[in-house]
DNA sequence: ATCCAGGTGTGGG
DNA sequence: CCCACACATGGA
């Protein structure tokens, strides 16, 4: 199949599939729900998979997204984001189960990409993670989440009495203030399910690396700022702009 | 030893 | 609304 992206930088930039997949030589794998195997891998512009449908694949990785289109939008008057594009030209915002993502996010307060990785992989049956039923009656003890546990523990619980999927169906705001209803998710956590979760491109997660992007490449230092500004530029691809930022920031540690 | 990591919950001005 | 602080764990 044959798509403009860089599948290196899309599954290593810090989304879901960089605490879900796994890499081997130049192939990327994870097993799927019915204990089958899925392959990813790039040669030559060429994007090859094995193991699942080029819909599964597609919807992965939102192939159907139009780069070039939301280069023009997030780019548009704006030299940092025409810099960052140059620089990470194909890299993607991935589509991730939304169970999976939340779970991963929590585990991600606090703490850094390699052990946020071993602290998911802990938590994983059969290669995906726990149900949320089994998640709330399982000892976590060995995963080590440290405070982030009794976080874990009561999402869980919460979230297998609720109809977790239909969030996906309320709009970006709503969706957003139910989400912050549960335990350990705050904003930054909430946008990251929305958008790595559901695919909300509008959401913009603001860690620590954005805001010190946002001080540094257009001075700004007020949170709630920071996310008006995002949404005035880069809307309704904010998502996106966001993503480049991050990478963008990680690298040239301003 | 001290700081930091894709923050959140809590308490106080 | 904003800010300070605690919160486990482990690597630099």
């Amino acid at each position: 199949m044959r798509a403009l992206i860089n599948l290196k930088l899309t599954m290593e930039s810090g989304q879901p599939p960089e605490f879900l997949w796994n890499k081997d030589g130049e192939r990327y794998w994870r097993e799927l729900g019915d204990g089958s195997c899925c392959y990813l891998w790039q040669r030559d512009e060429e994007l090859l998979y094995q193991g699942c449908t080029e819909s599964y694949v597609r919807e992965f990785l939102r192939l159907d997204d139009n780069l070039e289109e939301i280069y023009a939008v997030i780019s548009a008057e704006d030299e940092v984001m025409t810099r960052a594009i140059e620089r990470f030209r194909g890299l993607r915002i991935t589509k991730n189960d939304p169970w999976e993502t939340l779970v991963a996010f929590i585990c991600s307060i606090n703490n850094n990409i390699p052990r946020i990785r071993r602290n998911v992989q802990c938590l994983l049956s059969g290669g995906c993670v726990l149900p949320p039923e089994q998640l709330a009656a399982a000892d976590l003890t060995r995963a080590k989440l440290g405070f982030r546990e009794s976080y874990l523990k009561a999402t869980a619980e919460r979230v297998a009495n609720m109809d977790f999927e239909a969030l996906g169906k309320l709009n970006y705001t709503e969706a957003k203030q139910e989400l912050m209803k549960l335990q350990g998710v705050g904003e930054k956590v909430a946008d990251c399910v929305l958008l790595f979760g559901f695919g909300y491109l509008e959401a913009f997660p603001v860690d620590v690396w954005i805001a010190r992007a946002m001080r540094a490449y257009y001075g700004i230092d007020k949170i709630k700022e920071m996310r008006r500004f995002a949404r005035e530029r880069w809307h309704p691809y904010e998502g996106y702009a966001q993503q480049y930022l991050y990478m963008l920031v990680r690298e040239e540690k301003p």
